[in-house]
DNA sequence: ACCTGAACACCGTTCAAGT
DNA sequence: ACCTGAACACCGTTCAAGT
């Protein structure tokens, strides 16, 4: 049942490794020779396996969507699951900010909010879920890309705040969207 | 009155001719050895000026915030400044986005988009005004990482598609905020 | 089908030394 | 004060050749 897999490495298993140093290093300290180097591989053979940097770190994004439960609940908690998702790995964020450019699509992410913001969205639910998702990798990249800047230097004073500035967000985001008041239901 | 200027080359000319080359090549062409070639001096020379790479891309995020106006309008019409702020250089949100996250302070951003929201919002402006500027960084990278990925490539169905997306994001945010109805206002 | 070996064209950063 | 020259420790990617 499983796919053909002679090579020691198949793609799968390449992500799981790439997801392991990107969540041990961090994005600037994940590259094709350290890849290689953990696979006990050259550097060139990824290049059977993937066409670039950038198709394996598209995987990399999927795997770190994959994460997000199926759609249920309101806004706020969508909202949140999705921002865990992208907080699971370090500068998770970031990965999926940067391969979501790429994609026409919309992804997971994107339909678990359009299905938790129904139809009464201004300018319809796909815009709005578009404009939602937009804001949660926006806040999320800031919030991880501090935490490694302040790792052994500045003050971290932030853990609290950050939740704050979140949630406002989306509380703002649904009151303008006509959806159901989020303050009534529990996160 | 113009500080002492001995050497070829000063902090303000620099990160004028790497702005140019932000502009011209995009983020990932500008290095600090495409730089010193530009200003046809050794790479080495840079460090004279600039500690690193992130310091001189943090001098250059401040000169691109330059371009927004004084506070002024209401919300909707304030976003739309700053995000054409960020569309007016090549990778420009990108850039304000990575350095944005080592900065604790408020930005020129921040304070005119606090300007703009008055006092009601709910948890502060100051909070509201940072969620807000999340959404505008978020959005504004997407787009413009889509930009180049499409240059000789996919369709480029977006240019009205992106201006929906955000100018619906400032209206459910704006009306979450509690602030004028910007429907009514001209932007 | 999957990987090695070697090369190409680059990076950011440091540091002694020059002027 | 400001810059050169040379080096260190890396990058992503290609491609002929092996098995």
């Amino acid at each position: 049942m499983t796919p053909a897999r002679n090579g020691r490495h198949d793609r799968e298993h390449i992500v799981g490794v790439a997801l392991d140093l990107l969540d041990r290093y961090g994005l600037p300290d994940l590259t094709m020779r350290r890849l290689a180097a953990e696979l006990e591989v050259q550097p060139s053979a990824l290049y059977w396996h993937f066409a670039s940097k950038q198709d394996l770190l598209a995987a990399v994004a999927d795997r770190i969507l994959e994460r997000i439960p199926a759609p249920q609940g309101d806004l706020l908690a969508t909202a949140r699951r999705v921002r865990d998702a992208l907080l699971a790995y370090r500068d998770g964020a970031e990965v999926v900010l940067s391969s979501a450019a790429l994609r026409p699509g919309p992804s997971r992410a994107h339909e678990a909010l359009r299905a938790a913001l129904g139809e009464s969205a201004p300018g319809g639910a796909d815009i709005a879920a578009t404009a939602v998702l937009q804001f949660i990798l926006g806040h999320t990249s800031l919030v991880q890309q501090r935490m490694h800047g302040e790792s052994h230097g500045a003050a971290a004073d932030a853990p609290d705040q950050d939740a704050a500035v979140f949630d406002a967000g989306i509380l703002m985001l649904t009151r303008g969207a006509g959806a159901a008041d989020p303050i009534a239901a529990r996160g």
